[in-house]
DNA sequence: GCGCTATAGTTGCGTGTGCAACAATTTATG
DNA sequence: CATAAATTGTTGCACACGCAACTATAGCGC
């Protein structure tokens, strides 16, 4: 039982260390970009999100999955970026129900201008967490996870 | 400037990771400690917290830190948990702007209820986390991270 | 000791969120 | 074809959150 025991402690401290740096890149980013281009997090998320679709369009329900969202708050989210013209809804011909999501070109500006603020502040926020004693294992090998395997 | 936007390019998709991975967990956990104790995973998290002490006292600040949130919210969170009974405000004699805050008999017993509630939980997120093939190489990386130096 | 600045914690207020119930459309079943 | 079941997105409601302003205590300079 010790074995069980163990994995399980290791687990949890895993899950404490993974939501304490959620939680510190987060709020030092939601400060950033409402600074700089009045967006949160879960907005820039979505943006962010379309523009790697490279002009493809998005469904509600994967923006939903993007930013881990319910459903009703995906809907709001939508509707205030929509307001603000940064994207539109299109309603999809072949599934009447489903709406995609494409982003107008005032959304593609005010996103070149916070990617780099977005940038700028995880750079900052990963260096402080690395001068936490409990933070900075996770946040070495945050770079290494995709990393390609060298060729040959 | 090649290899500067490379490093913020994976710094970025480093934080996408670790945001999924967040809201995966997160999603999954706080729907069973709410079924089965009543309890959201801020709340969790504070109990555990406490009970980590030792039979040791926590200051709100430190409480604010350990969850990732503002005073006020912290506050509420302590008020929350004092009408249920299951931690009591303790005025501290030394500075007396600060408060303690104590586990009581019920918030530790409740605490034990929900402790295999959150392991089972966290071990089933992470299982399925790690059928996702952008998440899996995180998932595997977090057990390793306070990885003790095998002896010798 | 007296004032000034800093720190700890609490409240008013606006806002974003999840849950449950709902409307609209598609797909499966007879 | 018709009807039931499943899926997609939207709204009512209650609630937790952050920000700014506030109170109370501590620490500093004179």
């Amino acid at each position: 039982m010790g074995i069980r025991d163990d994995a399980v402690e290791i687990r949890a401290q895993g899950w404490r260390t993974l939501a304490a740096l959620h939680g510190l890149i987060e709020a030092s980013m939601e400060k950033a970009l409402t600074n700089a281009a009045q967006l949160s997090v879960v907005e820039y998320t979505v943006l962010d999100a379309l523009s790697r679709q490279d002009g493809w369009h998005m469904r509600m329900q994967q923006l939903g999955r993007a930013t881990a969202l319910s459903p009703s708050a995906t809907t709001r989210l939508v509707n205030r970026l929509e307001d603000r013209g940064l994207l539109t809804r299109i309603l999809c011909a072949d599934d009447r129900r489903g709406i995609y999501t494409e982003l107008t070109a005032a959304g593609s500006e005010l996103l070149d201008t916070a990617r780099p603020v977005h940038d700028e502040a995880l750079e900052c926020a990963l260096a402080e967490a690395a001068l936490l004693p409990e933070l900075a294992p996770l946040v070495q090998a945050l770079p290494q996870l995709h990393a390609v395997v060298p060729a040959q």
